[in-house]
DNA sequence: CTAATTCTCTACTAAGTAAATAGAGATAAT
DNA sequence: ATTATCTCTATTTACTTAGTAGAGAATTAG
């Protein structure tokens, strides 16, 4: 039942980005730094972000990533989904990753039932926070500053 | 997010074993024959089940398992836990497993506040399900029977 | 009391996944 | 041109998962 620590990486570095969000480009230098993300590692999740469209780069001197839209479209359970897979805990609960599963049947099992209440907590919650909701809670949680790099994520 | 296949055979073979409480000892072949789970890996399982007191074992000819104490006192998020370790997502949102994590403040981590939410979520829904109910809820998704060995799990 | 049956204990293995690490290449700014 | 930055493809190392194997100990039926 856990998220990966890529798909922790994932969340904290589009953090960062959300929080920049307007700004310039952010270096993946500068997330790692300041995320003390392995460089190289997290360079393969941003590309990974890239496929699914959520941020886009520019090459270069002065290059790095941002955001490619508004971090109220963005939300928790598209990012997850995409880097770790299924949000259900089982697989034959899954609406995007569905697999039939070894039990008998499966309009009859009771572990499927009690399983498909368990995704539907968890989506119910990841679907409705958006970057941009994780962001204000940021800022809740540590008051308001000049500027979004000094934000401790 | 995922239960692994060793959860899920455990969940299966207590369903098995609470279907039959009150009634004699279920041999493992019975149980691997039925759900169709290789017998040596559910051996293992079922030793790791009595660590945690929620089965007992006869040995020896007409030997077997059965539960160690009624349904009704056996959670779901007990059975999960002893075997996959934390339910939350992140470690450091778990009660019972917490282990500090690489951001740099957790009390102002707003993915931490997230993820606490998704914890409690999954943790409200497995505590309150007892193998009685799931018992149950077999019993209401098949219609009764006879033999609790014809429940199709 | 012996044979058959069933659980028990310890160890091993094969495949897959997670978390990096590495090197050479492409692009853009100065 | 040079430097900084992203990009692409591969490799590595450690760990975990799922399953297998064999010999041993307890219990019951005959």
């Amino acid at each position: 039942m856990k998220l990966s620590v890529r798909g922790e990486y994932a969340l904290r570095a589009l953090l960062v980005l959300g929080l920049s969000y307007d700004r310039e480009v952010v270096r993946i230098q500068t997330i790692s730094d300041q995320q003390n993300i392995p460089k190289r590692f997290l360079e393969q999740i941003l590309t990974d972000l890239k496929t699914l469209g959520v941020v886009e780069s520019r090459r270069g001197a002065s290059g790095g990533y941002r955001l490619a839209r508004p971090p109220e479209f963005v939300t928790l359970a598209a990012v997850i989904r995409h880097i770790e897979g299924p949000l259900a805990p089982v697989s034959c609960v899954s609406e995007r990753f569905y697999e039939k599963c070894s039990c008998p049947d499966e309009s009859k099992c009771a572990i499927r039932s009690v399983m498909k209440e368990v995704r539907d907590a968890i989506v119910k919650i990841l679907e409705n926070v958006s970057l941009a909701q994780l962001c204000e809670r940021v800022k809740l949680l540590q008051g308001e500053h000049a500027n979004p790099l000094d934000y401790i994520i």
